[in-house]
DNA sequence: TTTTTGTAGATTGTTGACAATCAGCGCGGT
DNA sequence: ACCGCGCTGATTGTCAACAATCTACAAAAA
């Protein structure tokens, strides 16, 4: 008899994987970064439990996690708080993520397939298509896809976790960092750049691309946080 | 009155702060780097509750922390094990901590001051002693904390943040990760050439130094990973 | 009025007990 | 001998109760 080690049901699979905890930690997350609960907003432990429909254990054990994760700061006997990122802090993450961004283009220089390439055309042509609409929200999801997946193609994986990590708690930073829509055709032109940058082939160049565009959108976060606070 | 928010007595502060959540996990950690848990190894909540005076609650919470961190591995019904890092999975972080190491060349090559640099001399005299005397491990912790204070001393705290995270978990790529003592001098070395580097002031110049040390110290652990193998 | 103190309610920290699941072992059938 | 079956002990998942701490409000003192 051969080892199956595929889960021949999904519901075996998916009962062997979700313990509460886990459930409560999606769900919990979820909210947060659905703006459900607002940054620097209690997270109540009964309330939630009542609200899940479990007891405080795997409540609590869901904030550990998430705590871990920097999406909640947690203060003892005070309770748990949904994180507010300090304008420092987001411009760090920027930093960080474009140093991140610049090895990913340098990889994807050598070794993004054309059916890769393809893949991430057709989601700039999404993007330009979201630009004429005049649709801001879907053009910022499109975006938010385009850099993930091209982050994923890269092929390392630790810095495809952390990296979905990093912009996890970026959404954190005040809910407004949708960009106006007049700013969205120099954004959509600059993807194609950064496809075109890497089809080169050459590491150096592509890497230059993506971080200039990574840091390019730290100084429009930076920008919009200034224009926000007049 | 003023409000003093620093706290007048060092054990009020302890109390504050310390759940016994937190000790837990700290201890765990501890113990872990400490390599008295080996990788794979399973954690027993009972008997880690019973060795450290508490209930399995907080101990089910530090396991949740200590799982979101990558240092164990949580399988339902199961129980916890000590992550076995994988070589690929070490590859990663090595390629991943160069790209971070550049970006911490660049930036310290603007903004390293006299004083920081003096130090960061300091720990290289203190590892070429060690070199000297043919104290291996104690060069290994000089390396540690010299790659430490450099990233600490770039300025960027969620940089450096999870550079630690991910040198706690390359610790977990097998215990045996000390180089030989015959590589010591060359790897000392490497170190003047990177003050040097920063020291020129060219931000691309200090990065690249940086990033060529860390992919070396990757290669050395890939060789040695094959050489024990065989 | 302002400040302080005390008290009540709410919330978190911790624990022990119960339920569900898993791993190992012996037993009987073939 | 070998394979399947069910049982038993051990371990984890979940829960509800108790203890410790904090917050808010009100009464008393200055």
């Amino acid at each position: 008899m051969q080892a199956m080690s595929a889960a021949p049901h999904p519901t075996i699979a998916l009962l062997q994987n979700n313990s509460l905890t886990m459930v409560v930690q999606q769900e919990i997350e979820r909210a947060i970064l659905a703006g459900e609960f607002g940054p620097g907003a209690k997270l109540n432990e009964a309330a939630l439990a009542l609200r899940l429909g479990v007891s405080r254990g795997p409540v609590r054990e869901a904030f550990r996690m998430l705590d871990e994760a920097g999406l909640v700061r947690s203060e003892k006997n005070r309770g748990v708080f949904v994180r507010d990122i300090p304008i420092d802090e987001a411009i760090e993450i920027y930093e960080l993520r474009a140093a991140m961004e610049e090895s990913v283009g340098r990889r994807l220089a050598v070794r993004m397939t054309a059916a890769q390439r393809q893949e991430a055309e057709t989601l700039v042509q999404a993007m330009e298509g979201a630009v004429r609409a005049g649709d801001a929200h879907h053009y910022h999801l499109l975006n938010l896809q385009f850099h993930d997946r091209l982050v994923e193609m890269a092929g390392n994986r630790k810095l495809t976790t952390i990296y979905r990590k990093l912009v996890k708690e970026i959404s954190l930073f005040r809910r407004i960092n949708l960009a106006d829509a007049n700013q969205l055709p120099a954004s959509a032109h600059a993807h194609w750049d950064m496809l075109r940058a890497i089809a080169t082939g050459e590491p150096e160049v592509a890497g230059r691309v993506m971080f200039e565009h990574a840091i390019q959108s730290q100084q429009r976060m930076v920008d919009n946080d200034a224009r926000r606070r007049r």
